[in-house]
DNA sequence: CGGTAAAGAGTTATATAATAACATCTCTTT
DNA sequence: AAAGAGATGTTATTATATAACTCTTTACCG
């Protein structure tokens, strides 16, 4: 029997919108930073399920939207934006975009992608993973700056109706 | 007193660039695919050093020495099969290609990579960031794939000169 | 308040990375 | 030599991202 771990945390995906937002709100608030209308917008987009998003992908959600279309460089801004802030994260591996759930805290995400459904994972810090390249590092007298861990595979839910 | 980490085995590059060519000749011949005059040009240019190099990169190196203009699918193709055959690794998060010293074993690549040099370190499989990552996907039933790790720092001898 | 500087957003063009589609060549096998 | 497969050449295009400049909005200062 696997252990599943949830993407939604309620019952409604609409509680990860809300609640994402929210929490930009107190972040910026707190850094003197202005989550603006386009950069809200942005946000709020990335966050419509837990599947990453191209870039292009959201440009073309904010020109159905707003009737008129957009250019690449309004939503890379938001984008740059949310990514300073912490409030979302890139993921190399796809050239996507996906909502942090912790955004008060800056860090690095460790993502575990499902092939399958394309939902997206974000492991804790502070995970053996964190611990075991900080020992590797350490051991060839490197300093870590930044990382990228991204895992591909099932998850466990489509490993079930697989 | 920091341990180092030596990115050529022998005392010079030389060494790694033919050793790489005579185990893809090995690698080829055993797997009975063909390592033609182009594939090895292509991979002779990413062992030029060990800083990962992009394919327009390549590109250029190539038609400088050819002569003329190559055009992308070219480097493309020959970095495709290299690729798939495990003889060089692709650096998600620059849009790279680095060298790999162990083809004879098909394996995801672990990387440190030196923002100051531009050095690419790979790990050794079966390292302790290998087992983290299998631990906690076994925790959350996420069955591995494939996976990215890429670590960003400054390694062990820009350390010591800055 | 009103002026001003800075931040944000619009717009056009372009850089960079990668692939599609089709033609041609070059082997090998017969 | 013919056929077929694999490899390469060639042209055009797609996908991702940024540069450079303009105009607008906001925040701040007196």
């Amino acid at each position: 029997m696997l252990k599943k771990i949830m993407l939604c945390e309620s019952e409604h995906h609409d509680h990860c919108i809300s609640k994402a937002l929210e929490s930009a709100e107190e972040v910026c608030a707190q850094r003197g930073v202005r989550l603006t209308p386009l950069r809200k917008r942005v946000l709020e987009l990335v966050w419509q399920s837990h599947k990453p998003l191209g870039a292009y992908d959201i440009l073309d959600m904010l020109s159905r939207k707003d009737g008129r279309r957009a250019a690449p460089p309004t939503v890379y801004r938001g984008l740059d934006f949310l990514l300073e802030n912490g409030l979302i994260h890139r993921l190399a591996s796809l050239n996507a975009y996906i909502g942090c759930r912790h955004p008060e805290v800056a860090h690095v995400g460790y993502f575990m992608i499902c092939k399958k459904c394309h939902n997206a994972y974000e492991l804790a810090e502070h995970t053996a993973i964190d611990t075991a390249i900080a020992t590797e590092a350490t051991a060839m007298g490197f300093s870590v700056d930044t990382q990228m861990v991204e895992v591909f595979g099932a998850c466990s839910f489509c490993r079930e109706s697989a």
